[in-house]
DNA sequence: TTTT
DNA sequence: TTTT
């Protein structure tokens, strides 16, 4: 079947590198993304997107991206869930990156 | 910014269309999507993603459609939260259909 | 930069699999995309998208697809440029694969 | 059937805004799209991909942006033919845009 | 938990 | 709450 995500958006906090126990690259980052039409209010509200990188695309963009940075990401949507402390199941979909793009200010990161 | 999602999945259950009271059609379906490659057990997992339709496309997926249509779903990811029962924030993360295509075996529904 | 296509069609005819001298794999197909929308005449034109597929996808397209049957494929816009009989520049544009789905009417072609 | 486009790349030229008889206005630009990976020199070939806007979206880029610009188009691949002078079929293929995104240094255009 |  |  097919399940492509493609998103722009800004960092909303810098990204935060780790290293799981068998040594690969992970960062979780939230994109906000502007709507390109207004509500009801005459406002644009923005989606705030979890992606979760992983090897070099984790490790460039914890290494280049700081809040506020605006980023282009390819991928899929995936979900899952888990029982959390009070033992209710939780749902979590979040965007699993395959490709991530640098789209700042510097042009250096336009490449 | 950009915000694009493509989906090619099985609607797990029979579509329920609703009418809100301003009159606007709307129907919540869940897509089973099978990802295209194996987890560790060798086995393929699949993606459980709900999108909320509008409109015509509420109308004709509840007309068209039953447990198990394949179905092509364009659009974009929105996130919202609200407060449960239990006076807890709980996020939610789904897709917005703005195309929807029918792709099941009888040939018409391929035009 | 980003350069992303997803396409879901039909193959105008039979896959031709062919091999280069270095042993890869390549097929070239053409997808009939109806469009979603009618023209002044009040009909669905349809697009004709030429798609060049590498290794595994052209093997097991040349496999397992025929004439009409309904293909998804995901992958990137391509331009090239070469001269012709005549001396003439000519421009190519066409869809590079990177993944391809089976949606024809077996059902175990849509798993 | 499903045909969407996502590119993000930079203006080759300044914008030409037309008007046609019936005064709907069309821009046709060309994005410089660099590709991701290296080819076998050790470079990073790029993709000139044709795009036509129209309307709203052939006037705000003719105004906001200029050669070099970063912007995102998202839209379909589209296909025609017509005969040149010398009698001889000539087949285009160029992405009709049904979104543009304004993505340069220039903070503004990143709301 | 929210970016410009 | 999960489809073939």
């Amino acid at each position: 079947m097919i399940n492509k995500v493609i998103l722009v958006g800004r960092l909303v906090k810098d990204p935060e590198l780790k290293y799981l126990e068998d040594g690969k690259a992970v960062t979780s980052i939230t994109l906000a993304v502007n709507r390109n039409f207004k509500n009801q209010n005459g406002d644009y509200d923005t989606d705030f997107l979890n992606c979760t990188l992983w090897k070099k695309n984790a490790e460039n963009t914890a290494n280049y991206c700081r809040k506020g940075s605006v980023i282009g990401v390819t991928g899929r949507i995936q979900t899952r869930s888990y029982d959390n402390n009070d033992g209710q199941r939780v749902y979590v979909t979040e965007v699993i990156a395959e490709g991530v793009k640098f789209l700042s200010t510097k042009k250096e990161a336009l490449v």
